[in-house]
Formats: structure tokens, C-alpha cells, sequence
DNA sequence: GGCACATAATAACAGTTGATATTATATGCA
DNA sequence: TGCATATAATATCAACTGTTATTATGTGCC
């Protein structure tokens, strides 16, 4: 991510979808540059957490509650499984299901995450009062539930199915 | 993206960087979700609206305004200019550049662009006073001014080079 | 039991992104 | 002038993500 210092460029009022973007990828790449030292991206961070919370969970659980699309989540854990962090067990009542535990040599690594997003939390909040960080995060969910409450767009199911990459549109 | 349905799985308190990511997430996926029927994605969007308000400028200039990766931008141009939006043409004082600008063409695009982005703007904020929004946008810009001016990392420029990719790690 | 259908995990492939290398040109300086 | 270095744009390649298809099971109903 090597950007040219941003040049004399005019700058507009910041919109709000800049800012929460800006600062989310922002606060990812902070967080993921400390994690790197670890060899670890957040997804399996995320994956990591979220198992030791619950081992013995299967695949699509974990995925189910880390919010990660399933298919990524094989992958994510086929490197994990690899580098030793976790480990896949059948599952005793269904044989196409797995259990995932985490083997004992994560636990440093699961203490290293935390101490990582403590990190990466403070620098971001520094000179914050508590009660702003409440504030902000219940605006936050206040906007993800206005969102998520939202219909699928209704889309107009015209003829023409369009191609899910944005593509060539002729302008009628 | 399609997720189960979030199973029965145990649900901590949300931290700020998972309402913060979610919120952004869920924000671009709504906007792209309408951008879609123009057959743009939100970088081109991105490119667009900036070029619109400073013509004429340079491929790297636009990337860096838009704070888009000089490479994606070359990418988002040649779509954008295959399309008919957007024309390159040489700079007088160095054969190397390109000046950018929009082909007439784009302006019911940019428009639309723009009822996109109130739309979702609307609805993200739905319930929301002004002055909320507002103290919102606040906190975002003190987080992401907060990640924005650390130091990178000071990098303990360990004798072993790493990869840059989340790759296998032994512990030692 | 056996058939229709759902589901867990994974494979295969396509499209996108990110990092580095390449090419042409510019710029500063000896 | 001529060489070292910087820069704009782009090509190339590897990694990653998302989508759909595949395989092995499981579940419910007749």
C-alpha cells in the first residue's frame, strides 16, 4: 500500500462513508501490521478467537459466528491445521462434520492477539474518555442495524441478468 | 456472501473493531448493492468523483486524492475508459503523463453516483438527529486521525527477512 | 428400505488485489 | 553532454476472495 503522499489535490468535506471507511481500513491495517509479527492475518485471528470460545464446534459454526464465508474459513484453517494451531477431529455423530479444537501451542498465540487488539485499541482511543467510546460504538451499531434491517433492494428482476462483476454497461 | 443464518453460537460483547469493520462492511456492500445497476463498482465511483472535481489531472495525482493504489487506479481506468466515461489524453509538458477527464457521457452517471450515495446515506442514518451524525463523524475522524499519525512500528528489523503474506511460522 | 432433499466439507475456477519489475521519459548535476 | 536517479504508466505474477460444483453424509417421509 505504497499511496504518494497525497498531493495538493483539492479536498472536499469529508463524506461520512469515507471516514468510516478510511478509519476501518485504517484501524485493520494497524492491527495487522502488529499481527504479522505473528504470522497471522485477522481473519485467523478472528477464527482463532472465536474457537476458543467454543472448541468442538464445526466448521460452518465457527464460520457461522466469525462471520466468515465458509469456504474461506477451509482455507483459513487448512493453513492453521498446517502451521499447528489447530486441530480437525471427527466429528462422533456425523461423519462429514468435523470438530475443531485448538492445540495447546496457540495459547501464546491467543495471548499475543489479545495483547495486539489492546494495542491497536488504545492507540486508537487515546485521549478518549470512556463514555466517548460508548458513544461512538452505539452510533455505530445504531447505523449496522439501520442497515442490516434494511430490504435486499427489491431489485427490479429486469430481463437482462446482469453480470456480478460490474461490467460494460451500454447506456440505452 | 452467503453466511448461514448466525448459528446458536455463544456471542460476546461486540469490540469496537468488530462493530467498527461490520458497520463499514455492511455500508460499502449496501452501496455497491445499488451502484450495481450503473455497472460500477465503489473504487470507480471513487475515481469518478474525484476526476469530476479536478480534471484534467494526472493518473497518480487521482490515485492519491482518492487514496487508491496508483496500480488499481490504472486498472479502474482502462475499464472506465473502455466504457466511455473517462478519456486519456497527453500531457503537453511530459510524454510520460496522462491527463484525465470525463467524457461527457458520465454526467447522468455522476448523478446517479450521487442519489446512491444520499440514498444510503439515508438510510444508514434513518432516526438520527443532525447533531448525532455529526458527533459521529467526530469520533470516527479523532480515531482515524489518532491511527493515522503512529509511528510505523519501529519494525524490529529482525535479521530474518518475513514474508509479507501470513505464511507458516515455527516457533521456535 | 429407499428415495428426495438438506447439509458439511471441499474442489475447481474466475475475478480481483497487491507487490514487484519494466519501459519510457524527465530532472539534476558533474 | 551524459550519467545517475526519480517518476508515470503499465505488465506480470502470486496470493486471495467469491461462486459454483462435487462428494459424502445425514434426515424425513412413503
Amino acid at each position: 500500500m505504497s499511496h504518494p503522499k497525497v498531493s495538493a489535490a483539492i479536498h472536499t468535506p469529508p463524506t461520512f462513508w469515507y471516514v468510516l471507511n478510511a478509519t476501518s481500513k485504517l484501524y485493520v491495517q494497524r492491527f495487522e501490521e502488529r499481527a504479522r509479527e505473528l504470522g497471522l492475518t485477522l481473519p485467523q485471528c478472528k477464527a482463532l478467537v472465536y474457537l476458543s470460545r467454543c472448541q468442538g464446534i464445526s466448521q460452518v459454526e465457527l464460520a457461522g459466528s466469525a462471520e466468515i464465508d465458509p469456504m474461506s474459513m477451509v482455507r483459513i484453517l487448512d493453513r492453521m491445521e498446517l502451521d499447528g494451531w489447530v486441530e480437525r477431529r471427527a466429528h462422533p455423530n456425523d461423519r462429514r462434520a468435523r470438530r475443531l479444537y485448538l492445540k495447546p501451542s496457540s495459547k501464546p498465540l491467543l495471548e499475543a492477539i489479545d495483547r495486539i487488539a489492546s494495542a491497536t485499541h488504545d492507540e486508537a482511543f487515546a485521549g478518549f474518555a470512556q463514555q466517548e467510546v460508548n458513544l461512538l460504538m452505539a452510533g455505530l451499531e445504531k447505523v449496522r442495524h439501520n442497515i442490516a434491517s434494511l430490504e435486499p433492494l427489491t431489485e427490479p428482476v429486469d430481463a437482462a441478468p446482469r453480470k456480478k462483476t460490474a461490467r460494460t454497461r451500454t447506456p440505452e
